[in-house]
DNA sequence: TCGTGGTTACAAAAAGGTGCGTAATTTACT
DNA sequence: AGTAAATTACGCACCTTTTTGTAACCACGA
């Protein structure tokens, strides 16, 4: 075990959906049921394992769950659950935030304040 | 420039908020202007160049204005822009979201998800 | 043999920590 | 007076830890 106590509620939901994955593919899921294959299918670059794994995180976090359908070749699907939908519009709403503060190109906004030097030393 | 262009904007913020550091300290640099070294009192677990190099993030993604005094020893303060600000009831509203759909923390009420191991040891 | 969902072992890459160096000025000690 | 140390916010180099990718394997029925 690496760690114990639950600090804040956002350290948590953070160690949850930090990294390419986990909103991706709550995204994708918010479309209805979704197979294994789906899921490569809508996000290509996912490896096998990465996929498997993540899909294995939000269900333990009860966001998404699991189907097994008995049978060869297996079939499993996946949804979201209720708190899985209360999660969407938290974080559609952070992609609109991204998309009305930061948009686009350059920010400068020298906003010119008592200081001396300048803000920042631009970077590739 | 390093990555492709614009997938979602999804993945664009998740980029930037992904990892421990990001939403902590939005969460302390919401209580206001903050130095150096008051954030990393805020948080005593990471190390001065984890803070400089998230800091620095923050601040080219816009959440963060950081203003350098000059003389000796150097001075600088930190703060959430106006951007940053209208994040910050986003970020509290994941917080809230988990808080209320999965009990992690070592709250009551048993969810009902699924068959309950044993309260103590929680996996990652 | 193929196809499905999943696991494991190993390798590569990324993230993160430690410690040293730097700046200009004040304070501390000799 | 003169030297040494401390201060603050870093950058850099080196090293460890964690995460992610690759590939092969398993199950079994068509």
């Amino acid at each position: 075990m690496k760690s114990l106590v639950s600090r804040c509620p956002i350290e948590e939901v953070m160690q949850l959906l930090s990294g390419r994955w986990p909103t991706l593919l709550i995204y994708y899921l918010k479309q209805g049921t979704k197979r294994f294959s789906d899921l490569r299918r809508d996000n290509p670059t996912i490896s096998h394992k990465m996929l498997s794994l993540e899909l294995r995180k939000l269900e333990d976090a009860g966001i998404v769950e699991r189907t097994e359908f008995g049978g060869y070749p297996l079939r499993v699907e996946y949804q979201l659950t209720p708190g899985g939908h209360r999660l969407v519009p938290l974080i559609d709403a952070l992609g609109y935030w991204w998309e009305t503060t930061s948009d686009g190109g350059g920010h400068s906004s020298s906003a010119g304040a008592e200081p001396v030097v300048s803000n920042t030393v631009l970077r590739d």
